[in-house]
DNA sequence: AAAAGTAATTAAACAGTGTTTAAAAAGTCT
DNA sequence: AGACTTTTTAAACACTGTTTAATTACTTTT
């Protein structure tokens, strides 16, 4: 039946439309002041339309939160090329860091949000299992290390979450803006000055 | 004049029992949910009151936010009989982590939340400069531990801000619910495991 | 004590929100 | 061309933060 391929590729590109549309402006004016009836009139439909595609504002969310993963992992497939576990592991963290600085709203939607957790997180085929996937790889990644002799006396998991904590941190009290008071004049240096000193540190352990 | 005290009094009762009002909603369902009507409602008078005593519901906020910082600081008052600048360094992360994990809406509220900086940041006697003097408190913890040796070659103001992160990255990972996923068993332990870890990696330095 | 003046409080309205409903329009099939 | 589906919409509901003018309560003055 080619009229109902049609059909099907007319209502997947609203749906991309609805889409595009609901994430130029959550990244414009963020998610809370981005409403419904915004999405619909910049595709030039009535409110309504959307509810025939997403169950709900939050379904939208968590459409884009999906898309907002694979763009990270895609950066960071290039990380195979680099042997050196060590070397692996900074690497990561600048490509997480630059991820971040370069899509604040994307990584603000992924990370910090507090987003319906049961929309987010409870679907079967959801991309924080490869979020996870991500958390996995630096952990192997920094088992790696061990076994190069580094982190001597440490637990992998914890120290996993220690690290991506330490980034995660920089990042977010950067894009929350907790830094332009306590730190006026280098307020956008910080996060690389930052994590400069944190290699400084991973050099040595 | 008797009268007028009273008067000033029964004000500040007023402008004390909405925040006392608003706090427990804010905590209770979070910000964005509570309702100027909500506060109203629970102090049993009309939700046009409430303008009398703050131009808007980020004011409220901006109120609240303030009295966590005071929290904070009583608390941190204690590590001035901490003498070795190390040892201070990290009671001054365990004091931090343990305040976050037993106050985390007010946390949220201080440091995760994104709130509109005008009110928050601008007014003059503002305790963020109490949140700066915390920071600074910090900077100072660190010119000392450095001055006793530790973090040769490191930038006090961005190793601070490093510092910072580490704890707040794990504390506000763990508020915003995103190891639930990632460490499905330690959940609750995650943050105190990964602060240990963190002072294992600082006794090294 | 009664009138005047001031401060505290409210009801009502405005423009906006997410979401649901039933009706209308458009497209497809017999 | 008429019956049947799907797509789309307008309208309504119950909310939201905020402003306004009106009302009530209280204090001061006469």
């Amino acid at each position: 039946m080619g009229i109902s391929d049609r059909k099907e590729r007319e209502r997947e590109e609203l749906r991309d439309r609805i889409l595009v549309a609901a994430k130029a402006l959550f990244l414009e004016k963020g998610f809370e002041k981005t409403s419904i009836r915004n999405i619909a009139d910049r595709i030039e439909y009535s409110p309504g339309i959307i509810y025939h595609y997403f169950r709900d504002k939050n379904e939208i969310f968590h459409a884009l939160h999906q898309g907002g993963f694979l763009q990270l992992m895609e950066r960071m497939k290039v990380l195979t090329s680099v042997r050196n576990p060590m070397e692996r592991l900074k690497a990561m963290g600048s490509i997480y860091v630059e991820f971040a600085l370069e899509n604040p709203d994307m990584y603000d939607l992924m990370f910090i949000k507090e987003a319906p957790i049961d929309h987010v997180f409870n679907s079967e085929h959801d991309q924080w299992k490869e979020g996870g996937g991500t958390f996995n790889y630096l952990r192997s990644t920094i088992d790696d290390c061990i076994r190069e002799g580094h982190f001597s006396g440490h637990d992998s998991e914890a120290l996993s979450y220690l690290i991506w904590s330490t980034v995660h941190g920089m990042v977010s009290l950067s894009i929350r803006k907790r830094c332009e008071v306590v730190l006026p004049i280098r307020q956008d240096k910080i996060v690389v000055d930052g994590l400069e000193e944190f290699f400084k540190i991973l050099d040595r352990l």
